[in-house]
DNA sequence: GCCAACGTTGGC
DNA sequence: GCCAACGTTGGC
């Protein structure tokens, strides 16, 4: 089993979002690394880092799972959609998302700023400067360092 | 294939 | 709202 980190914007999309759909495909990955591993490496029963970003402030609000392995992004054919893809030729798709579930809502949101003075966090991609990607790798250590820090509480 | 210009992300 | 970091674009 793997772990990631899912980065979103609460405005567009957030856990209360999640919580209320059940299952929710995540949409809209218009980066080549970050389709690149939805696509080829999230697999079914992942665990997932829920994260808001763009918010006050930012960090891991909850416990999310891979309920269905990558499939094409509609949306990067539909005209009308913000998430159309206009240099699309044919119908070879580009985009893909994975379905996913939420786990578990944290009682409060585990600020970034406390993950970047977590012990054992140093080279977690989301606490190193300039991270922009929205799909990250994390490692079985820094996801059970993540959930400790959560139930402690801060 | 280089790289300057440009657009976007996202913490602060 | 600012701006550093970074990805993408497109002229050459």
């Amino acid at each position: 089993m793997k772990y990631w980190l899912f980065k979103t914007e609460p405005d567009v999309f957030s856990i209360e979002d999640l919580k209320r759909e059940k299952i929710s495909f995540w949409e809209g990955v218009r980066n080549y690394q970050a389709r690149n591993y939805l696509r080829d490496e999230v697999k079914l029963g992942d665990q997932i880092l829920f994260y808001h970003s763009n918010a006050n402030p930012p960090g891991v609000v909850g416990i999310a799972t891979v309920v269905k392995e990558a499939s094409p992004d509609p949306y990067q054919f539909d005209p009308k959609h913000k998430y159309f893809d206009p240099k699309l030729k044919g119908p070879e798709p580009r985009w893909y998302g994975v379905h996913i579930s939420l786990k578990e809502q944290f009682a409060e949101i585990l600020p970034l700023e406390i993950l970047k003075k977590a012990k054992g966090l140093d080279s977690m991609v989301v606490t190193q400067k300039g991270s922009r990607l929205s799909i990250q790798p994390v490692t079985e250590k820094e996801f059970s360092i993540v959930l400790k820090l959560a139930k402690i509480g801060v």
